[in-house]
DNA sequence: GCCAACGTTGGC
DNA sequence: GCCAACGTTGGC
């Protein structure tokens, strides 16, 4: 089982949103290398779900995939802001994943709280000037932001590094 | 294939 | 709201 990094902007669906909606699609990726670890992802991967463009931004929940990637339907919307003409509905050229909500954490984990985190010097998220969408984080990564959030998730999620 | 212009992301 | 960083676009 993999683990990975979903930015969201809570203004337009934060973590509560997801837990209402009960699952999402998690569509309108549309730069490649985001799009590519989208599709590496597979059913039961666990991902942060983070706030960005928050006060603070961070790290607000757990979600699980619950279905590997497929067409984004979205790229074929011409109504849609994520509509892409250029895309060829025979080969689809952006994907989306479904999510389902695992846990709230008790505290956001703010990123200032992430970049102090040892386990968290080498992720991308922290250089300046990422604007990664879908990042892998290594399982150390996130027990660590577990950790501080002050979750309780049974460490059996994951085996010990 | 180069590269300048432009748009977007996202922290602050 | 500012602006640095980066990806994409399109002229040549």
């Amino acid at each position: 089982m993999a683990c990975w990094l979903l930015k969201s902007e809570p203004d337009v669906f934060g973590y509560p949103d997801l837990v209402r909606a009960g699952r999402e699609a998690w569509n309108g990726v549309r730069n490649y290398q985001a799009r590519n670890f989208l599709r590496e992802m597979r059913g039961g991967d666990l991902c942060l779900f983070y706030h960005s463009n928050a006060r603070p931004s961070g790290v607000a929940g757990v979600a699980r995939v619950v279905r590997a990637a497929y067409p984004d339907d979205l790229q074929f919307d011409p109504a849609s802001p994520y509509h892409d003409p250029r895309s060829d509905p025979a080969a689809p050229r952006w994907s989306m994943v479904d999510v389902e909500p695992v846990a709230e954490l008790p505290r956001v984990v703010p990123l200032e709280t992430l970049r102090a985190l040892p386990e968290w010097q080498s992720s991308p998220l922290v250089c300046r000037g990422t604007r990664l969408s879908v990042l892998p984080v290594t399982p150390a990564q996130f027990r660590a932001a577990l950790a501080a959030g002050g979750s309780d998730l049974p460490g059996l999620f994951l085996n010990p590094a």
